[in-house]
DNA sequence: ATGCATGAGGA
DNA sequence: CCTCATGCATA
């Protein structure tokens, strides 16, 4: 296939997949069914991994839709219609719902990372600043010191902090304490887990491999009128200690051996990524997928996205550790009735010539879209979002070719960046 | 484990 | 329209 998927890391432990708990739900506003999902860290954690693979079947009856047959299809015809249709009952419910989407609390620690990864050797366009703080944090309690943020300046660049791909580089990114008041989004660490040691009576050997070269060079070329590069703050050092500690932003090094020490623990533990995520959800009123769970653990987030999930994460190890057993059953609504879009399948020769351009030009306009879509027979939507999510990948490192032994510019030339692999597990 | 997708937020 | 966080559906 495509470069990606060489990595067969696969078939581990994964026996255990819990699929999706999807639900068909809420279709119309009327009958919006919500799931209950029992959240209860029984005694047996892993039995409510159930494999359900229901999908949205209400959907599938319209004859407009396409259900597109794996491999076969390429043009998803009219589902706009009925998506937008649907969608519009979506979010009727879902603002019935007093949860929230797992978007609130976390907004704190936009802005500080330093990231020194700039990049983007190719199309300089992209180096904007990136920073989305909605900052709420305007509780009458804790105050965090905002740097760089002089309300006046508020304009453009100037919040640039060098973006958020910080990746392992040894200078602490440096992100401004998340504290909170509530006392949850702070990162800990706990005696449990040394920062560079292993979980005693785990046999897996944690070597450290370095996932990527420190990368943090060039910074953004100025833009016009950018602020000033924002400070960059020498890191602690934080490596000769045990607990490197959370007030502080963890680092990319801090991350990964969290990572990976999440990880053992957790099937130690008898969990699934899926009973992780939906347990953050019970504990914490922010659910999480499979998918990002996985992600976490293979570093496949952003940094900044890393350092936000660790917390949560770390806590929930605590809790999962100490209570397992207990049952800290809290049900949790997991209300979903999101029909989306069966997922197109690109194939691989159009996959090519999509990679051909995105070398070319990761940016394409949106008239270059269009021509392509056009050209490849695909929809400009279709294309126009392959590109978003090319364009995200790349920026999370962790080599979609896997372990590529050199031989990553098949297409004549391979970006500057994302110099470094790593061979994730 | 990952590919394609959705959506919020920002410019 | 983009980026970024996330996840359903799927390989």
């Amino acid at each position: 296939m495509s470069v990606v998927g060489g990595r067969s890391s696969g078939a581990r432990r994964c026996v255990h997949l819990a699929k999706s708990l999807g639900d068909a739900c809420g279709k119309r506003v009327t009958v919006k069914c919500k799931v209950l999902l029992i959240g209860a860290i029984s005694p047996a954690p892993r039995v409510m991994a159930t494999t359900a693979s229901s999908h949205y079947n209400i959907l599938t009856s319209s004859p407009s839709i396409v259900h597109s047959e794996p491999g076969s299809m390429q043009q998803a015809t009219a589902y706009r219609d009925a998506q937008t249709l649907l969608q519009s009952d979506y979010s009727l419910q879902s603002n019935s719902h007093p949860l929230s989407h797992a978007h609130q609390w976390i907004t704190a620690l936009s802005h500080g990372e330093g990231g020194p990864w700039s990049s983007s050797p190719l199309g300089e366009q992209d180096i904007k600043p990136a920073v989305q703080s909605p900052r709420d944090e305007m509780h009458n309690s804790s105050n965090l010191q905002h740097q760089t943020r002089p309300p006046h300046l508020v304009h453009q660049t100037h919040g640039n902090h060098h973006d958020s791909r910080a990746w392992r580089t040894t200078t602490a990114a440096h992100i401004p304490s998340m504290a909170t008041s509530n006392g949850q989004s702070l990162i800990y660490s706990q005696p449990g887990f040394s920062v560079n040691g292993l979980i005693p009576g785990s046999g897996q050997g944690i070597h450290h491999h370095s996932m990527r070269d420190a990368h943090e060079d060039h910074h953004s070329p100025h833009l016009s009128d950018h602020g000033h590069p924002p400070s960059q703050h020498q890191h602690q050092s934080h490596q000769s200690h045990h607990d490197h500690s959370d007030e502080d932003t963890p680092t990319s090094d801090d991350l990964e051996q969290f990572a990976k020490q999440f990880k053992q623990r957790r099937i130690k533990l008898g969990f699934t990524q899926a009973d992780v995520g939906l347990a953050l959800g019970t504990l914490y009123g922010n659910v999480f997928s499979q998918t990002t769970i996985c992600r976490f653990e293979a570093l496949q987030l952003s940094f900044k996205n890393m350092c936000k999930l660790k917390p949560l994460l770390n806590k929930w190890l605590e809790e999962a550790d100490s209570t397992s057993g207990s049952p800290t059953s809290l049900d949790k609504i997991a209300a979903q009735g999101r029909k989306r879009k069966k997922r197109t399948s690109i194939e691989v020769s159009v996959k090519g010539a999509l990679e051909s351009h995105f070398l070319k030009c990761p940016k394409p306009a949106a008239s270059e879209i269009t021509s392509l879509a056009d050209s490849l027979q695909l929809e400009k939507e279709v294309v126009r979002v392959w590109f978003c999510n090319r364009r995200q990948k790349e920026k999370r490192m962790t080599p979609p070719g896997g372990p590529l032994p050199g031989t990553e510019d098949v297409y004549g030339d391979t970006p500057p960046h994302h110099g470094v692999q790593t061979p994730v597990q």
